[in-house]
DNA sequence: GCCGCCAGTTTGGTCATACCAAAGGCGACT
DNA sequence: AGTCGCCTTTGGTATGACCAAACTGGCGGC
């Protein structure tokens, strides 16, 4: 009956209460973002709790993004955004793309997001984005002749299309994409030739959002994403 | 430079190694699914170290989804599937519904993705998706006068949606924004007459994709997902 | 012979303490 | 004033102990 939604739950520890503890010292802003939490030792007798207990709790805000803990470092704080989440999804999609389909299963699920996307940015793109792809474009075309180069204004260039909802939540899921398909991704051959096919791609992508064609522009983008997986399948056989 | 995709990066512990280790044993099925983990004291002189180590480790398998554990009960192995990585999400999730904006950004998402299934569902569902979508929107019906059931076949009807492109990945958004959106949405006012006009919607949804008419699909979704939101926004002011 | 109850054992949760190594701060020395 | 190096702070790990709840097995009753 309960399990159903505490699919992670670790339960009724000490600890929880601590992290509960400094969780609201986090939120109401007496731990401001960037600040490092207190010393171990201190928290301790804060919270009269063993420091088993509170290094359980640092540990626990860790993996919820709640704090950033370096290996010998003092936690820093972090006020958690939409990025925090993706990330913390992130340990267990390694595992997820590691199986079989994985991968392809991630992408499609980039393709149906994006291809949204185009799509409202066809319908609703105001002139500032539509100028913000327009920049993008250019960066991209001007890095063609460098493939390392191109790939980061490539990437960029498909931010724009995230940023276009003016929803936070969608900057931060590319972000994630990004980062978890950048191993395969990085390691596709790479050309100037190649590079000049993508933005095509791009440039059609573009054109049918200025002409506010929301059909043209996901199928441009479709046609994009798909022949890049094409092109970068033998990278993984079946995966 | 390094941090950009190591948010949550722990930095190298000892406890690091047991967890490799145990991941091992867990992906390669030596630890089947369902299996408990071994007593931490097993563990403290198979991998040499102190308990203090095996104990963290176990914590990070846990909050990774590799393990569930229970207060005082044996972990039990799970192999992780796209929902365990939503799960992971879950906690920081809270705290983004919580801040302004933050539900209206998160049904936004919702919104996008669920247009672009529906478009898909529209364009690519087989006979026996459309008879799966047929079966629901019935349960639905006849659910009408009876709020409670109508809630359950109505998450149902939307499931089917994200059934529909075979991508184990999107079910799991659905469980996801369901379980996130929940807490909201079971405390909306409900009626059998207010029921009714969400089964036309619905009804509406699956005409248009049986019709096989993308467009006529997706304004259906958005129009009944931004109805159902005018309807609750009161709820919660501002969020 | 089967089932339920109870004691002993196992095992996870917490505490206390100690030691190490690296980070960080302070002061001496240049 | 700037730099180098020592000392303190602080996180990481190891031990060992104790508690309470879960588990196990055997005993006794039905």
């Amino acid at each position: 009956m309960t399990d159903e939604t505490e699919i992670l739950r670790l339960g009724t520890r000490a600890a929880d209460a601590v992290v509960r503890e400094l969780e609201a010292r986090i939120v109401s802003g007496a731990l401001p973002d960037g600040a490092h939490l207190p010393p171990e030792r201190d928290l301790i007798d804060t919270y009269g709790v063993s420091r088993t207990v509170v290094r359980e709790a640092v540990a626990q805000l860790a993996s919820r993004g709640l704090v950033e803990s370096r290996p010998r470092y003092r936690p820093v704080v972090r006020r958690p955004g939409a990025d925090a989440a993706l990330a913390a999804a992130g340990g267990v999609v390694g595992h997820l793309l590691r199986e079989s389909g994985g991968v392809k299963n991630l992408y499609d699920t980039r393709i149906l997001i994006e291809g949204a996307l185009v799509r409202h940015a066809a319908l609703q793109a105001r002139k500032a984005d539509i100028a913000a792809l327009a920049r993008a474009l250019a960066e991209n075309e001007a890095a063609v002749p460098d493939s390392e180069r191109f790939y980061a204004t490539d990437v960029a260039f498909h931010a724009v299309l995230y940023d276009i909802p003016r929803n936070p939540i969608l900057p931060a899921v590319h972000k994630a994409f990004t980062a978890w398909l950048a191993e395969h991704w990085t390691k596709m051959p790479r050309s100037p030739e190649r590079n000049r096919v993508n933005w095509l791609r791009h440039r059609d992508i573009f054109t049918a959002i200025q002409d506010r064609d929301p059909d043209a522009a996901e199928a441009a983008l479709t046609s994009h994403l798909n022949a890049a997986w094409e092109y970068v399948r033998g990278t993984f056989e079946g995966l």
